[in-house]
DNA sequence: ATGTCGTTAATATAACGA
């Protein structure tokens, strides 16, 4: 079975991207952020006749996330992370497909720093730690992925001296997602390429994809029962250099149906 | 500091977030 992430940077503006891309690398399960589109405008028909069910937490202008599965039904379980009920940002969205619960999320950037939206970040990051130790206790088959807003070390980094600062980058920030691995998770990519160079994001500036400026933000978190399962991963580097694309290309793995 | 997108206010550009 193939799952895959995609920040596609606003679901209108790139369904014939979006469409394209399934079509080409047929995924079973996609999660989707950053829809930057209302509930009601999200695409829904053009997702259907793609050959995919769907479910989908929009919001005006910004945010947003959805769970594609094709031939298998989405059960949702919850669309917001639980721990503040203010919190009205549309970046958590969890359902169980095929016996796996997915959970798909688009994590705060967190700029600019320092100000409310790194210690926003922050507790975002404290409230899905909390929420993926209930999930690991569950003993269920987990996986956490989406764009996790986060270089976890400087391997992730083009050029890892000029990002020290930044909130993607920031020692609290990846101190808070080496926390939330070491509850026990797998970071798949980084399991299957353990020293190689992987970027899933190349800023829209100065060219930065052309020049191979990326940063590996985009993540696949496995609970030790997927871990097991864990056959392939990669990112479709090549989406990035297509017309009107996002700034971010589609991460994906293969799980085995047993342990492999 | 700069650069470029997508979105949304509005119907032309400029803001905001990334």
């Amino acid at each position: 079975m193939k799952i895959a992430t995609y920040n596609v940077n606003g679901v209108n503006g790139r369904l014939p991207v979006l469409l394209r891309w399934l079509e080409e690398s047929a995924p079973d399960i996609v999660c989707l952020q950053e829809l930057k589109a209302p509930q009601e405008k999200f695409p829904e028909q053009a997702i259907r006749d793609a050959g995919y069910n769907v479910i989908w937490h929009g919001q005006k202008s910004w945010n947003g996330v959805a769970i594609l599965a094709r031939d298998r039904e989405i059960k949702e379980v919850r669309r917001a992370l639980p721990g503040d009920p203010e919190d009205e940002h549309s970046r958590y969205i969890e359902a169980i497909v095929d016996g796996i619960v997915v959970g798909c999320l688009y994590l705060p950037n967190g700029n600019p720093v320092p100000g409310p939206k790194l210690e926003y970040k922050l507790r975002w990051f404290e409230r899905l730690t909390a929420h993926a130790a209930g999930l690991l206790q569950s003993g269920l088959p987990v996986v956490l992925t989406g764009d996790y807003n986060v270089m976890p070390t400087e391997l992730d980094v083009y050029k890892p001296e000029r990002w020290v600062e930044d909130a993607l980058f920031r020692p609290e920030v990846r101190q808070a997602f080496k926390n939330l691995v070491d509850q026990g998770w797998t970071d798949a990519l980084r399991k299957l390429y353990p020293n190689e160079k992987i970027y899933t994001f190349w800023d829209y500036f100065r060219n930065a994809y052309g020049r191979d400026a990326g940063l590996r933000i985009d993540h696949f978190l496995l609970s030790p029962s997927l871990d097991s399962r864990l056959a392939a991963a990669g990112v479709d580097k090549h989406v990035r250099g297509w017309e009107k694309t996002s700034d971010h290309a589609p991460v994906w793995i293969e799980l085995a149906d047993t342990a492999v």
